[in-house]
DNA sequence: CTTGGAATGTCAACAAGACTGACTTAAACT
DNA sequence: AGTTTAAGTCAGTCTTGTTGACATTCCAAG
C-alpha cells in the first residue's frame, strides 16, 4: 500500500527494494563474521583482535597510529587489544628507529598462523559465494559496496587495495 | 609474489581478490551503520535498539520469541532493549488475545517516527549507491549477498522478503 | 640550548551490549 | 494434575567501545 513507486523515477529503487537491500546487508554481514567469531570464541579473543591481526598482516610494520586510522577506533580501545596480542606473542611491537615514539607492528609466526586460520575460513565463504554468483555478479557486488562507502572509508579501502597489488 | 594464481581454476578468485572483497564488506558495513549510529548516539540508544525497531516495523504484531529468532540474540539481551523502548513509549507490547502468554509488539507513533528517521538515513545511502552503480550491479550485489548467507540466515531473510511484498 | 607544545602510546575507570545460568510467573496443552 | 511453553528477571561475565589523565619523545621557537 501507500506510495510504493510514487516519487522514484527509477523503478528498481522502491522503498521496498531498498529495505530488502538493507536487510540483505544485515544478514550477510552476520554470516560473514560468524566463521572467524566461532574460531575466536575458543580463545580469549574477539572481533577486535581479528581486525587488528588482519590489517597488521596486510601492512606489516604499520604504526599504531596508522592502524588506528584504518580501524576507526580510539587508540585506547586498540591498545587493549594490541597489548594482549603482544603478551600472547602473536604480534611484535618494535620501537621505531627514526622516531622512537612510534611502534611498528608485525605478526609473529604464531600470529601469522592464526591470521591464516581466520582468513581461510572467511575466504572460503567468499569463494563459494563468488563461485555461486558468477563473475558479473561479483563485479556488481564490488561496485555497489564501493559506492556505499563514505569518502573517508573509500580512501582507506583504496589505499589498502593499491598497496596489496 | 608467491602463488598468486596457483590453485585457482577461475582467474577472478585469487586470494588477493577475495581479500579485497572481505575488506570491501568491512568498510561498506561501517559506513552502512554510521548514519543510524550518529542519530542514535544523540539519544540513549544503540544499534541494538535500531535492530529491534526495524524488525518490529517490518513485522508489526510479531512476538518476542519471533523477534529473538530473527535477531539471533538471547532473550536477556533483547529484553533489556525492549524494556527501555516500552518505557520510552516507542514500542507497545500487547498481551495476546488467543494466547495470553505472548506479547505482540507494535511501534507507537513515536516509535514509527524514529524508525522513519533512521531508515530514511540508511535508505538515502543505499539509494545513492544503487543509482551510482546501476541496475545490473545491484542485481549482482544482491545475488552475492544472498550467496554469502548461512542457510539459516537466508531462511530468515527470505521469509521477511516474501512477507514484505 | 632550553623550553613548551605536539605527537605517540599507556594506564585506569566506566558503559553498552552481548553471553550464560538459574529462576519465576502465567498460560496452555495433555 | 503435571508438563511444556512464553515471557520476564536477577546476577555475573566478557568484549569492545568510550573519556580522562599521564608518560615519553620529538621538534621548533625563543
Amino acid at each position: 500500500m501507500s506510495e510504493s513507486s510514487g516519487g522514484e523515477t527509477l523503478l528498481f529503487l522502491t522503498d521496498e527494494q531498498l529495505r530488502q537491500g538493507i536487510e540483505a546487508v544485515f544478514f550477510a554481514y552476520q554470516s560473514f563474521t560468524a566463521d572467524p567469531d566461532r574460531i575466536l570464541a575458543t580463545m580469549a579473543y574477539g572481533r577486535a583482535h581479528h581486525r587488528a591481526i588482519h590489517f597488521i598482516n596486510r601492512a606489516p610494520g604499520t604504526t599504531v597510529n596508522n592502524l588506528l586510522a584504518i580501524l576507526g577506533v580510539t587508540k585506547q580501545s586498540l591498545n587493549r587489544v594490541l597489548r594482549s596480542l603482544v603478551e600472547d606473542e602473536l604480534v611484535e611491537a618494535r620501537v621505531g628507529k627514526v622516531d622512537k615514539r612510534e611502534r611498528h607492528l608485525y605478526l609473529t609466526e604464531k600470529g601469522e598462523a592464526l591470521e591464516r586460520k581466520l582468513s581461510d575460513a572467511q575466504r572460503a565463504r567468499m569463494r563459494s559465494a563468488y563461485r555461486a554468483a558468477g563473475p558479473q555478479a561479483v563485479a556488481g557486488f564490488r561496485t555497489v559496496l564501493e559506492a556505499m562507502m563514505d569518502p573517508e572509508m573509500r580512501r582507506r579501502y583504496l589505499s589498502l587495495k593499491e598497496s596489496g597489488i
